[in-house]
DNA sequence: CGAATTTGACCAGCGC
DNA sequence: GCGCTGGTCAAATTCG
């Protein structure tokens, strides 16, 4: 992550957005350069303005000061305690560095409780999602037995498979999927709805199309798609055209990845697993986690609250599904949230993350760049040109920012670990475990099937990076 | 020729 | 038990 020292706040506050930052310096000039006496009412009034605008961009930014810290902290203490596990992996299985493909490894999964009893909950999300979320490992072990066991047909059978896999878990104490596994759901979706002319949205992913079938209801085919990505990737993504809308392209995303995402898919990947985290982690995470975490009053990795703190526009795009045989999630790419203005601070949002990070964070982030801050440019390039060409962008472009800041805390479950996951675990009331960060892509209509949009127009770019709405 | 896609068949879950 | 539906498989086909 590349993280920039805070600038002093007046800097901070001139970056706040061209017009803005033009009008006030070129006020300041005009101050200075006709001194007192011009015209003294008309240089009350706008003195008052800016005071005014002053307070209320120093308590912006105090606001987002703290966000910033809050996620910081978050950030240290996990690293610290990835060291840890870390280290403790390689000691018990030198071998082990990535825990990766072992979609069908149910023994893992017991070798991950017991490093669980060493460390915190949150932790062992960040580095074995697929063992600390054990609704999340129950799902993505009943998708790899359908993948392996084409033979055997190990069908699923409700959420039997789930409750037994959880079942351990719970003996070993831990009361983290209790709430997934008193879903009658099993695996949890991210719905994306996105206009696109593209027959599937390119994420930076590969696909492979395994199948396609008519669904009920609608005279469009659904397809269905495969990660390709990595050998045993369980990821499995539906794409199939809103049948009141045909222009709504709406792409269904479920499970885990297992291995590194390419940056051009970590944008959406980061907002959907965020979203996914705050789908499953529980009612109260939906309700009081929520709230609390807007208040301030949450865990810090709460996944609610990084959903929320992430993509604060989620209100007018994210639904809930509890009806859905899926815990699904839809993010409505489709809209544009309220008001233009939103568009506008979006776009200063963006460009602001990074500059915020204060030193301490970057330290905290030994990693390599993470990849969805290492393309930012190419992000704020093409956000750009996409709020130039249709504000209906702004959506998107949440979407992006939602990945950016929340990039501190995901990209370590989308980047560097196996397996994205991002849950609120520890918290204590066993809401927040069985995340799964489902991976997803950033739209594009580019890269795979049929990219007519490759054109490299620059809306058609930001399209790419973030969504595709046109 | 290998990889990707297509498409009919198969299976499980669910409602009646 | 039966039929419908969603999801997956795998042989056949197409593509590069």
């Amino acid at each position: 992550m590349e993280l920039r020292p805070p600038p002093p706040k007046h800097h901070h506050h001139r970056r706040r957005g061209g017009d803005g930052e033009d009008g006030e310096e070129e006020e300041e000039e005009v101050e200075a350069r006709h001194g007192g006496g011009w015209d003294f009412g008309w240089k009350e009034a706008t003195t008052a303005a800016v005071d005014v605008e002053l307070r209320r961009v120093v308590e912006e930014n105090r606001r987002l000061r703290g966000m910033l810290d809050e996620l910081t902290r978050s950030y240290s203490a996990l690293y610290h305690q990835y060291l840890q596990v870390t280290q403790q992996q390689n000691h018990r299985h030198p071998d082990h560095h990535l825990i990766m493909n072992n979609n069908n490894n149910r023994p893992s999964l017991a070798q991950t409780h017991r490093t669980a009893a060493t460390t915190t909950a949150t932790t062992q999300q960040f580095l074995e999602p697929r063992a600390s979320s054990t609704a999340q490992a129950a799902a993505d072990a009943d998708m790899a037995a359908s993948d392996d066991e084409a033979g055997n047909k190990m069908r699923r059978v409700g959420g039997q498979d789930e409750t037994a896999a959880a079942a351990p878990a719970r003996e070993n104490g831990e009361q983290q999927a209790a709430a997934a596994a008193e879903l009658p759901c099993r695996k949890p979706r991210v719905s994306v709805r996105a206009r696109s002319e593209a027959p599937m949205i390119s994420d930076g992913c590969q696909w492979r199309k395994y199948g396609q079938k008519m669904a009920k209801g609608n005279p469009c085919p659904r397809a269905y798609y495969r990660c390709t990505m990595a050998i045993g990737c369980p990821v499995r993504k539906q794409v199939q055209r809103c049948a009141e809308d045909k222009t709504v392209l709406i792409t269904t995303y479920e499970g885990n990845h297992n291995h590194q995402l390419p940056p051009a898919a970590t944008t959406m990947a980061n907002t959907t697993s965020a979203a996914a985290a705050m789908l499953l982690s529980g009612p109260a995470a939906s309700r009081d986690g929520a709230a609390a975490a807007l208040l301030g009053h949450h865990h810090h990795h709460h996944p609610a609250a990084m959903f929320h703190q992430s993509f604060p526009y989620a209100s007018t795009m994210a639904t809930l599904s509890a009806s859905a045989p899926f815990p699904t999630i839809t993010l409505d790419l489709t809209q544009t949230p309220a008001g233009g203005a939103g568009a506008a601070s979006l776009l200063h949002a963006l460009h602001r993350p990074p500059v915020i990070h204060p030193g301490a964070a970057a330290q905290a982030m030994p990693f390599a760049v993470p990849p969805q801050l290492a393309m930012q440019p190419s992000v704020m390039e093409t956000v750009t040109a996409a709020l130039a060409a249709d504000p209906n962008f702004t959506t998107a472009l949440a979407a992006a920012i939602s990945s950016v800041v929340a990039g501190g805390a995901h990209h370590q479950a989308l980047s560097t670990t196996p397996r994205g996951s991002a849950a609120g675990a520890g918290d204590g009331n066993g809401n927040g475990s069985s995340a799964a960060a489902v991976a997803t892509g950033a739209a594009s209509p580019a890269a795979t099937a049929g990219a007519p949009a490759a054109s490299g127009s620059p809306p058609r770019l930001a399209t790419q990076s973030c969504t595709t709405s046109n």
